[in-house]
DNA sequence: ACGTACTGCGCCCTCTGCTGGTTTTTT
DNA sequence: AAAAAAACCAGCAGAGGGCGCAGTACGT
């Protein structure tokens, strides 16, 4: 049930009003309302009131709980309102006071009162400001004369569609009536629940004595005080676009839309901006160009951080990064964006498609910015993002940050196994490395020996403490390498080895022309021309201290000497590499060159010492068949010549005489040495018989 | 009816930053 | 030679700027 009031000023309906409307306008638009209602292209129903026809032509006024006041029609306009095109019987009645008001008791039935107040205007009674006995409707017919024009329903007889209440003032012109469908304060309003029935029925009379006109738009909330004003806001409502565009067909509701549109065409841009050379189609544009470009204009706040914008969509946009709203749901996936273009950008990933293509290689992307990272790399013009803290370049913004966070940051400082120093973060730190680079700062407590590696000072201190970690689990041999223990299993366990191809010398010595196969042996026989007194005595030092031993007496740590050792008993090998290396057993070899050996029967080689100081390296040399264990080999100097193995416990820094060489190993040791001078290339061929190891200075 | 100010929506762009895989350099 | 570190690079998402354009409001 359909139940409407409209209030025009009487002036405005006998002159026909500044937009020409008159009761019958009224009814016409009404009308127009009511059908769409009855179509169910508008969704409100009031269902406050009703006014109805009885079979004896008198009209009711009745509330939805069923409460009724009879109204009794007083005069018939006739005129306007008859020629309607409501298509049923019309009039303008006049709302009876006397008549029996039916008890009501609750609040939607007073919810459409209308009465005149104390000051002789019509009014609409909200439910709570009804007195007792004030549920009748009042009309005063004074002054003031208000005509209630009923429109009885076309579909349904009996009922009312709408009923117009014209009011009829002497003072008419005068009217200032203001009516407020937002802040129902002073006046007396009418209230609903329903939003709807809001649009239609609340209206404030605030400080008239008068009730003058309300145009009310049914579809939303716009109000004017001129009909043409609505009947013009309507058209907004309507999907009519009698504007075509000669070029595209297309339509537009407004001329100037239509004109605009034209412009795109045409590319005529009128509006100029005064700052720059940007045209634009519209005002509106200009205007908001100005503002992001000139004059920097923000004036949409955000209530919870700095942040302000020209537009206000883009402050709503903004709003949605505080409140985490993501209403753009992604259909292949959990993914929910904030805006439809995170959404659409997305969405490439489920479709594949790459719409950046990089025209040198054709690499495709999904996003523009990474072609156009990409295209840096084509164009040479890559920016360089320079590290404040060290020379470090990177292509990359982000790299550089990378960078700082791995290389410059550090929970904790960072301290030198070498010099116990400690430092702030990697890159220093490493810096710091640097420094100790060729550096033997992992020196040995017992004696001259040191080293570049903790890895190797470890190994080394197994002399002292005599220790052979690697065991053959094939008979009682141990080993304190590895590498050993390796070419031990390969000589003597292992039937199947074949020792590799023995290499060309190719290394000759400018001084005697003696040719070495490894330029280490080179530059070791080359100390023979040229011999270091200084370096000689660091070998006797380093000597004396190898012999130290560390034993555990009554839980503590004690270092011992093993054996008393005379400096002339000890003889000295200089590499130029100032490294020395003691023989204390010299055995001839087969292919003239000289292989100085530890006692597990391993050939000193090459790059021993190749002045490096990283570490000697002893390899293997298959086809040195050691002839026989001989000090012949050893020059008059004291300087082994040619091939010769020397025990593990001779490669030490300090000069000896070759026959108390001997008597400084013990028995076991050169029956050990003895056996593996024997077999002193066991190592398995893709070792190809090096491994590293350091020598003392 | 016309002109203009203004609004809202949509599109595209840029800048930024994070992530993870790959390549290069260093150890 | 291999492992680790560093640098490089593509993919992707968050946030915001700027503009095109249709539509609305409103004064004249």
């Amino acid at each position: 049930m359909i139940f409407i009031i409209a209030i025009v000023n009487e002036s405005d309906r006998m002159e026909g009003g500044e937009g020409g409307e008159t009761i019958s306008d009224i009814h016409n638009y009404l009308d127009t309302f009511n059908k769409e209602i009855q179509t169910g292209d508008q969704g409100p129903t009031a269902d406050v009131a009703q006014v109805f026809v009885d079979e004896s032509g008198q009209y009711f006024y009745q509330n939805v709980d069923g409460t009724q006041q009879q109204m009794v029609v007083v005069s018939s306009d006739g005129g306007d309102a008859s020629e309607g095109e409501s298509g049923g019987a019309e009039g303008s009645v006049m709302l009876n006071t006397e008549e029996d008001s039916i008890n009501d008791d609750g609040d939607s039935l007073s919810q459409s009162r209308v009465a005149l107040g104390e000051d002789g205007t019509l009014q609409v009674i909200p439910s709570m400001q009804q007195g007792e006995g004030n549920n009748q409707v009042v009309l005063n017919t004074g002054d003031n004369n208000q005509i209630v024009t009923i429109v009885p329903s076309s579909t349904n007889p009996g009922e009312v569609s709408y009923v117009l209440i014209v009011e009829q003032s002497s003072d008419a012109d005068k009217d200032d009536t203001v009516y407020d469908f937002n802040e129902p304060d002073e006046g007396l309003s009418y209230e609903s629940g329903d939003e709807d029935e809001k649009k239609m029925m609340r209206i404030i009379h605030k400080k008239s004595q008068t009730v003058t006109q309300a145009h009310m738009c049914n579809y939303c909330n716009y109000t004017s005080p001129k009909r043409y004003l609505l009947s013009r806001h309507m058209k907004s409502h309507s999907e009519e676009r009698p504007h075509k565009c000669s070029v595209c067909e297309r339509g537009f509701k407004t001329l100037a839309s239509l004109q605009n549109h034209v412009n795109t065409h045409t590319g005529i841009k009128p509006h100029r901006c005064k700052y720059c050379e940007s045209t634009f189609t519209t005002s509106g544009e200009l205007v908001r160009h100005v503002r992001y470009i000139h004059t920097h204009e923000k004036p949409h706040k955000c209530p919870d951080c700095d942040y302000a914008s020209v537009e206000l969509s883009k402050l709503k946009r903004h709003m949605r990064c505080h409140s985490g709203e993501r209403p753009y749901q992604c259909p292949h996936c959990t993914y929910a964006s904030p805006d439809t273009f995170k959404l659409k950008r997305h969405l490439r990933i489920h479709t594949g498609e790459k719409p950046y293509e990089c025209e040198i290689c054709h690499a495709r992307f999904t996003q523009s910015n990474s072609l156009k990272a990409h295209k840096l790399i084509h164009t040479g013009n890559k920016p360089v993002y320079a590290c404040e803290l060290c020379p470090t370049t990177c292509g990359r913004k982000t790299d550089l940050r990378i960078h700082v966070q791995k290389l410059h940051t550090s929970d904790k400082p960072l301290k030198c196994k070498k010099c116990g120093k400690a430092f702030p973060d990697r890159y220093t730190f490493k810096q710091h490395n640097k420094s100790h680079e060729g550096e033997k700062c992992f020196k040995c407590e017992l004696c001259p020996y040191a080293s570049t590696s903790a890895r190797h000072l470890e190994s080394h201190m197994l002399v002292h403490t005599e220790q052979k970690p690697y065991q053959c689990d094939q008979c009682d041999q141990a080993f304190r390498q590895k590498q050993l223990l390796k070419r031990h299993q390969n000589l003597y366990h292992n039937p199947e080895y074949i020792p590799p191809m023995p290499r060309e010398k190719t290394q000759e010595c400018p001084e005697c022309g003696k040719a070495f196969r490894h330029k280490g042996n080179l530059i070791r026989h080359m100390a023979i021309h040229d011999p270091d007194a200084s370096a000689q005595e660091k070998a006797q030092a380093l000597k004396i201290g190898r012999q130290k031993r560390l034993q555990l007496i009554n839980g503590q740590q004690v270092e011992m000497y093993t054996s008393e050792v005379d400096e002339d008993d000890i003889m000295a090998v200089d590499g130029q590499d100032g490294n020395q290396y003691v023989v204390l057993e010299v055995i001839q070899l087969q292919d003239g060159e000289g292989h100085v050996m530890m006692s597990d029967g391993i050939p000193v080689t090459d790059t021993s010492l190749d002045g490096t100081g990283v570490g000697g390296v002893l390899a293997a040399s298959p086809l040195m068949v050691p002839e026989a264990i001989t000090h012949d080999a050893i020059t008059a100097d004291g300087i082994v010549d040619g091939p010769c193995l020397v025990e593990e416990s001779a490669l030490l820094g300090l000069q000896t005489k070759k026959q108390e060489v001997k008597t400084e190993i013990g028995a076991e040791a050169k029956k050990e040495a003895q056996k593996e001078m024997e077999t002193c290339f066991g190592f398995d061929d893709e070792d190809e018989g090096q491994i590293h190891l350091e020598f003392g200075e």
